[in-house]
DNA sequence: CTCCGTTCGTAACAAGCGTTACGGTAACAT
DNA sequence: ATGTTACCGTAACGCTTGTTACGAACGGAG
């Protein structure tokens, strides 16, 4: 394997390493011993990889951003309609399994470290402008008659409420089971009419 | 004034100071000594008015529960039909100025510190129980049609909406401005026939 | 006035933090 | 084969953290 090649693997370990920790131990346990033993390597390698602490974290929200961009699309592609890619889409943002609860608690262990890194919050601000987009998008796909205004007030709900539904459950995931996160996500988009089925009612 | 007024004035005083520093410098920054220059004292009062870090912020926590709760309580009371109340009781959740802003802040930074501490995640969830079982209970009554599947639902999915909506405007204000929230809110109330006015289409 | 208990500021402690410097080792070029 | 360079583990640095110990100041009781 050349040496790029291994930089940018150690970089994409470290920065799994780093989710690994903040999903399991939070943000106050974020340190760079403890990445670098989830990665399996010393702090000499990670302060070799990255200049500083900071920079870790921001290679590793970048790369959060990364890998979901190229998850959502790949479903956003296999989906037979716009209304069914807004539904899938939708539905991997919520916290569903294991796998999805992590990446919730991730994302808010991101979102609470940014209160004080500027270029943190710049990151999450970017991302989100994405998601925000990409579900503006699909929705006006989804509902062509409706004005950019409803498109985007409807969209806004719809993201909202999945983040907001993904909080919930990551912190309690008994509480919230994925079965009512998916009746939720079914009765508000029948309700907007976005439904590709009939209504649950 | 008597003694154990100003213990429990000192309590309310140190726990405010939680949430300034909360809100100002995150949770990474939430030391005990940030706590006290925020509340102008020393480390000293700090640790013999609570007997540790944790128990600080649990208090700190619970207190930002009581009060939220008296606010939505005096809300509901003040409104004059149940959807009404529920609309005025969703509203004050979301992040419209910077008040509220940073309480979704304060909110999120408690959050993200329960991912390693127990007590603070059982209050956490005690608190989201009540949350959920208030907007339950004002969807009932504000659909009193509706089965208690569909009032659980709907309930849950205006609780994730305005939970979400909150993180993602106090992380970025200018992005999402208080009338964008306001009318996703009443578009949300209408899609599900909950909106006392006409929708806004 | 004196005593005593409470209150809380001061100062210190060990532990853990991010970061830096150094040295050995492995891989490449010549 | 040898010199050179990049890599990274080791160990240490200064600093901050939560927590503890100590002593001064204050107020009510006798």
């Amino acid at each position: 394997m050349s040496r790029a090649a291994d930089r940018s693997a150690q970089g994409e370990t470290l920065s799994r390493a780093v989710w690994s920790v903040l999903a399991g131990q939070g943000l106050e346990r974020l340190t760079v011993r403890a990445v670098a033993a989830a990665a399996g390597c010393t702090t000499g390698l990670v302060m070799h990889r990255f200049p500083n602490r900071q920079a870790l974290l921001l290679h590793a929200r970048q790369l959060l951003h990364q890998v979901t961009r190229g998850r959502v699309e790949a479903l956003e592609a296999a989906a037979g309609s716009p209304r069914a890619a807004l539904r899938a889409v939708l539905h991997q943002g919520m916290a569903l399994d294991e796998q999805t609860r992590q990446e919730a608690i991730v994302w808010m262990g991101f979102l609470a470290a940014a209160v004080t890194d500027d270029e943190l919050i710049a990151e999450h601000r970017r991302s989100n402008r994405a998601w925000r987009d990409r579900i503006e998008r699909l929705t006006a796909a989804s509902a062509p008659e409706w004005t950019a205004e409803r498109v985007a007030t409807v969209a806004l709900a719809l993201i909202a409420m999945t983040e907001g539904v993904a909080a919930y459950a990551a912190a309690d995931p008994a509480a919230f089971p994925a079965a009512d996160q998916e009746r939720m996500l079914d009765a508000t988009l029948a309700a907007h009419g976005l439904l590709e089925a009939d209504p649950p009612w």
